[in-house]
DNA sequence: CCCTGATTCGC
DNA sequence: GCGAATCAGG
């Protein structure tokens, strides 16, 4: 497989959000946990609001769980976010970041990963009213994109 | 034994 | 840079 920017800005966002390798590898395909860790670790993240240890003698310091899920909706689906929706959009990779927020535009629709992958999937994580993309990371990946594509 | 991330090290 | 093997822990 090969670390293509899709798949490293997937990585990137998957782990910020708190999944572990093992999913990681999972939704992106075609890489083992071992491969996102070491991946992950040369991007330079490993360190990330979550309740690994680090140091034997340090502190113990009590992580709050950041948690992916914030708003206590009421409604009645749990937006479960599916692995691998069968609805996979026509054209909207490489230098088509519009991904267009149709239907029920319910969490952030940033893609994550290859569309034609079969990992691929929405971020799902809560957007901002009228925000089809998260604030957590897609929000400012989208950005980019429109500035890189501009 | 299941899992986790961290590190090493041959490629 | 990559990732399997390994390590250290829960």
């Amino acid at each position: 497989m090969e670390w293509t920017e899709e798949r490293i800005e997937a990585l990137r966002a998957l782990w910020m959000q708190g999944l572990t390798a093992s999913q990681i590898a999972e939704r992106l395909g075609g890489v083992s946990r071992n491969a996102v860790i070491g991946k992950a670790h040369r991007l330079g993240l490993s360190a990330r609001p979550s309740p690994i240890k680090r140091e034997p003698g340090a502190k113990p310091v009590p992580m709050p769980r950041p948690a992916r899920v914030a708003p206590p909706q009421h409604h009645a689906e749990p937006a479960p976010m599916p692995a691998a929706p069968p609805a996979p959009q026509p054209q909207l990779s490489a230098k088509a970041p519009g991904a267009a927020p149709a239907g029920g535009g319910k969490g952030c629709m940033w893609p994550i990963g290859d569309p034609k992958q079969a990992g691929f999937h929405f971020c799902g994580a809560p957007s901002e009213a009228g925000r089809p993309y998260c604030t957590q990371h897609c929000a400012a990946a989208y950005h980019k994109r429109q500035v890189d594509a501009a």
